[in-house]
DNA sequence: TTAAGTGCAAAGGCTTTGCAGCATA
DNA sequence: TATGCTGCAAAGCCTTTGCACTTAA
């Protein structure tokens, strides 16, 4: 069964032991990770898994849809499996901190949007900056 | 005035030919720019200017808020001149067309956000991803 | 068996940095 | 005059690519 559905998902790639280490530890991840943090974990189980194999990997769950590529902050790249309940960033500026909410005016949003521009929406990405309490708080001390 | 005006944007800092040409620059692009097609047409104008410098001033800018950092499509870094009209953006994944669009329902999230999670937001970016009506016409065709 | 994937190392882009000279204030 | 900015060139990072070897199907 993990056979047949691991064929459909490369849909008719090979799946490799690389590959399948990827996608575990992107599930294991819950959340974004980015392609460094993604190496640095898949060499722990695997010292010979090479960079290079981490980028072609992403760059073909990508394409499959496996996974999505999500930018935050300082124009790093996350990437997270798809289909994990929709969800949004809010990120503090000052001390990076990533929250992920959830609004359903996103969902009314995205559907407004549709209609008005006739486009088939398949992809949604809210991203807030601001300050978080502590940091605004600091910020308040410093300044005062 | 300008002077005045100047002296101000810059918090004290030196107001050099490179900033003024750089900024005046990013107001005329209406929209945004990245930072390499900023070089190209700061160097049509003075041809000495460096990629270094333009890096350096974006870096200044931004922290002065002079001007937004905005992330698109394919991992791309665009700039654009703080207080322009609130807008998002809505990209062809196909085509690669960038439309920007307005919409009151951005405002009530990012309110009902702030208030959910005590952040002082100062930023707000909706990216949404999809297949404008041309090319999603086109993809129709392809896989009847 | 064979098409496809992998590791390695090198190349590519974009961005940052060190340094000596130069310009703004 | 004295900070601070600039250009240049080099270094740094992250990502992609070419090639010979290996592996899944």
């Amino acid at each position: 069964m993990s056979r047949n559905r691991n064929n459909n998902l490369m849909r008719g790639r090979p799946w490799t032991s690389q590959r399948r280490l990827l996608l575990e530890l992107l599930r294991d991840a819950e959340g974004h990770i980015d392609a460094k943090e993604l190496y640095r974990r898949a060499s722990a189980r695997d010292e010979s898994i090479s960079p290079a194999t981490v980028y072609r990997s992403l760059n073909l769950f990508k394409e499959l849809g496996l996974v999505d590529e999500i930018r935050l902050g300082k124009v790093r790249c996350y990437y997270e499996i798809s289909g994990l309940p929709e969800h949004q960033h809010l990120v503090c500026y000052a001390c990076g901190k990533v929250i992920e909410f959830d609004n359903p005016l996103v969902g009314r949003l995205i559907k407004a949007v549709q209609r008005a521009h006739n486009f088939n929406v398949t992809k949604a990405e809210l991203y807030l900056e601001g300050y978080c309490p502590e940091c605004e708080e600091k910020e308040k001390t410093r300044s005062a």
